[in-house]
DNA sequence: CCTGAGCGG
């Protein structure tokens, strides 16, 4: 009997301190008000799509004109395993275009050389590596089979 | 050698 009462007299205390904490509580129910703002965001064409499909090829571009392939391969070594670097070249004159492809042995490598090096500064430029679109084989060689790479 | 958007052999 005593204990009841007891009981009782205790969850009766602790629903009025309960009770008794509301201030502060209606300043965040008048900001949350504006979350359902009539005009809607029409920025979803904003977004781009993605240069090309993941492969162990890297389309890398930003270079510096003297950079070399070693320097491309040196730069990009350290996320991967780089299988093939070269920077292009023209052919008559045989100076640089200012970009250059990085093959990495997995994809994995490929797109840890990608968040590592994009953005990057190389030789004094900054530049943007991402994956590099098949090309059809080269014609050079007469009644070669196209070796595909990718 | 260089200009600086851009996909090589």
């Amino acid at each position: 009997m005593a204990m009841r009462a007891a009981a009782t007299a205790a969850i009766s205390a602790h629903s009025r301190v309960s009770a008794n904490s509301q201030m502060g509580m209606g300043i965040k129910v008048l900001c949350s008000s504006f979350s359902s703002f009539p005009f809607n965001l029409p920025q979803t064409k904003l977004e781009k799509p993605p240069p090309a499909e993941p492969s162990t090829n890297l389309f890398v571009s930003g270079l510096n004109k003297r950079t070399t392939s070693e320097g491309l391969r040196d730069a990009f070594a350290k996320f991967g395993e780089v299988d093939h670097a070269k920077v292009v070249t023209d052919r008559v004159s045989g100076f640089s275009k200012g970009f250059g492809f990085v093959k990495y042995a997995t994809i994995a490598d490929a797109e840890a050389g990608i968040k590592g090096m994009d953005g990057q500064f190389l030789d004094g430029w900054v530049i943007f590596a991402e994956y590099a679109r098949p090309r059809a084989p080269f014609p050079s060689m007469n009644n070669a089979p196209p070796q595909r790479q990718w």
